[in-house]
DNA sequence: ACACTGACCACTG
DNA sequence: CCAGTGGCCAGTG
């Protein structure tokens, strides 16, 4: 596996993600130097199942919807586990995104 | 080697 | 706001 240090450092951040915030493919991506690379996100992501309490429920797409449920043992899965981080989901959509959206490029500033 | 598929996104008109 | 387009790159058949 080539890219065994990307799938480190994406799960690396994902961990770092507080409870009650949720970040994006994108951000994670371009926070890495892999701008236009967010599909890989999602693909390291999904080899995170197997991590016991991995907080990939945190991780939507850019426009807060919960692209990503589908993958989850349940279609209710990622909704439930955002909802005891205290984050209101809707149709699939974090509510208040804007406001609990947490960035790595800003939170984790050099 | 080729074509197609994604837990995606930025840009353009 | 919406649709189209192109870029990304590991897997899969």
């Amino acid at each position: 596996m080539k890219n065994i240090n990307f799938n480190r450092d994406v799960i690396e951040v994902v961990w770092l993600i507080p409870k009650g915030r949720v970040s994006t493919y994108g951000a994670i991506a371009n926070y890495l130097g892999a701008k236009n690379s967010s599909r890989m996100v999602g693909w390291v992501l999904n080899s995170t199942i197997k991590i016991p309490n991995f907080p990939a429920h945190r991780v939507v797409n850019r426009s807060g919807l919960l692209s990503g449920k589908i993958h989850f043992s349940s279609f209710t899965a990622m909704e439930e586990l955002l909802l005891i981080d205290g984050v209101k989901v809707e149709n699939d959509l974090v509510l208040n995104f804007n406001e609990i959206f947490w960035d790595p490029i800003i939170e984790l500033k050099l």
